[in-house]
DNA sequence: TCTCTTTATGGAACCGGCTTCATTTTATAT
DNA sequence: ATATAAAATGAAGCCGGTTCCATAAAGAGA
């Protein structure tokens, strides 16, 4: 007898008295194969514990059912939380994922990027990092369309200059204009915007649409109220901080995402100012962390789910010849809690 | 010209009027190869963009450079953050690891287990849900066997009976004494201990220590005070609402985790229970959300960076011939916050 | 210039599966 | 029982690298 560890397809056909063709057929259920041929070809599989080498498979066959995940940082609960969502699509569909956290060090990125195509990946999904610049660097870029060729990448909730791959996101522009007009019927209208990084995706849209409420009247505000602040906690905290030394307040805050508006809240506990009675706050995302602070902070959900579930379809689907749209629109979702409310109710 | 995203070996090999194993060589470095020659091979490689696959050399190779890094739920930071530094360590000695999210269920966990050892990962990381219970079925603890006669594994802060697997853990006992002892120099004697799980590893530690506290009579405590809730914020939550029903308090409170500590300090919060100003406490693990609530809290850390590089370490070592203890022991630090204060400056 | 090493290179088998095609076996119809 | 169609199985090559072994080329010493 064999080494236990290393039985191959070859070792239980000459046990069985068979073919390894007929191994491999009762292995995949390829092709018919008689009863009782099958059944002892499965008791000397048993026998042995044996495990197919994926490796071998994947070789021959050209898929690995294996897909890449590539984003700046798995501590990050935006992130974490899509992923999980992708991992569980992927396990249903029976892939593996490789994490790849950059912590946005492009260095690290284009490493990954090499390494997970060497592995042939069925696919990669993409997100945050350099994914998400709306200007890039012409070099990157062109890395990517060479992946391209070969191995297809969605984008979530990203978007690059002069890379056309596949991209599932959130409509952030109907999810923002939601928070907008939440705060609106609560009776707000000096409204600051907190957060975010000219020159990003996600900030850009925002941006964008504020803009268009203020053009149209229906919020007031002042150059000094947009901040422009990151995306950390630290960026709302400074952000806040800044907002207390001028003049006068907003009596709202829409804020980029989440992890502003804690900042801002934290802000706010340390230098007493009261949320939402002094001043309401919304963030965006919905990440978990918005429901252990005190307010609890109303916030815009993505479709987690369906967003990540999209991602693992196409990259699955590609894989077997069908036809995928570039760009994919997900829903968002206003959550109420409370760290905003009427403005009457206020001071 | 072939079709480029398919060119092998061969291909280089044809083109630059060698034999494949010279492209091999030179590819690896792993024989001499005459500089006029190797110059024209890599001239060859980069015309077509070449990047070997990776199955067909692992296949050969019996190694694939990759490693399987199992938990229960990457959302939650206490084990993302171990992660991220095994991810950081792996990528380094060049290896790519496949994340698995068990999400605590069973099931999931032997479909990856499985598919894991199929896809030939170099070794496999294991951290909480089953990998932590000091008790555990004996179905699985066989699986377990079987595997490790081919692939390594590693426990993080885990135990398992009857394997005898690789373990790489925090002194927790060491850690738990810190905690204690820094509670004592503050003049605390009246000490809740709350959280935890009986028949987890981490919990009859932290258990075990505080009953020789209590034998010695440095720690006063009830039974009351004992509540074991859990790992999670909920856990914490209820746990106070518990203690404040009770006639009397301690004067501080030691959690098993820090999801414990904040679900207290929530609780503490919204019952207008002031910390550390009525009662201290003391978390476990530095997870950065005690960073990010009021009052930050204090708590315990681990050595995460050596205790993730260690787990890679020794499974690469492992592959290279090398041998290894089982056990592996690292520091703890107690990180003073302001979740704690001297008993004379409480009330 | 001619052995004797040393260094470079090529040929072929191998890693462990899958798959096409040919062949044998079995079932169906006449 | 015989011809014919259908089902089951086997043989061999392929996927794309690595590596051992043998041969060829280059360099050293006599």
């Amino acid at each position: 007898m064999k080494d236990e560890n290393s039985i191959t397809v070859y070792d239980i056909a000459d046990e069985a008295g068979v073919s390894v063709s007929t191994v491999s057929r009762v292995l995949n259920n390829s092709a018919p194969v008689k009863e009782k041929t099958r059944a002892r070809v499965i008791k000397v599989m048993d026998k042995y514990n044996f495990q197919p080498n994926a490796l071998a498979r994947s070789l021959s066959k050209k898929r690995t059912k294996t897909i890449g995940f590539i984003l700046p940082d798995i501590t990050n609960p935006f992130f974490s939380e899509v992923y999980v969502k992708a991992e569980r699509a992927a396990l249903d569909l029976g892939y593996s994922i490789f994490l790849s956290n950059t912590m946005n060090d492009s260095e690290v990125e284009s490493i990954y990027l090499k390494t997970l195509v060497e592995k042939q990946v069925d696919g990669i999904i993409f997100m945050g990092g350099r994914a998400n610049e709306t200007r890039t660097d012409a070099a990157f870029a062109e890395e990517m369309k060479v992946i391209m060729k070969k191995t297809p990448i969605v984008m979530i909730n990203g978007e690059m200059e002069g890379v056309d791959c596949y991209r599932v996101k959130t409509d952030e522009a109907d999810g923002f204009r939601k928070g907008l007009n939440y705060l609106l019927s609560l009776g707000h209208k000096e409204i600051a915007l907190v957060g975010g990084i000219k020159g990003i995706t996600s900030t850009d849209i925002k941006l964008d649409i504020f803009s268009q409420y203020v053009e149209s009247a229906q919020i007031e505000t002042k150059e000094e109220w947009i901040i422009e602040s990151g995306y950390s906690i630290e960026g709302g905290y400074e952000a806040l901080k800044q907002l207390l030394s001028l003049a006068d307040l907003p009596t709202a805050i829409i804020a980029i995402n989440d992890f502003i508006a804690i900042g801002v809240v934290k802000a706010a506990k340390e230098m007493g100012l009261q949320i939402p009675q002094e001043v309401s706050i919304i963030g965006f995302d919905n990440i978990y962390l918005t429901t252990i602070v005190l307010p609890a902070i109303t916030t815009i959900s993505h479709n987690y789910q369906e967003l990540a579930a999209k991602a693992v379809n196409i990259i699955d689907g590609i894989n077997n010849n069908q036809v995928y749209e570039k760009e994919h629109f997900f829903d968002s979702e206003l959550i109420i809690r409370e760290s905003s409310i009427g403005l009457m109710k206020m001071e």
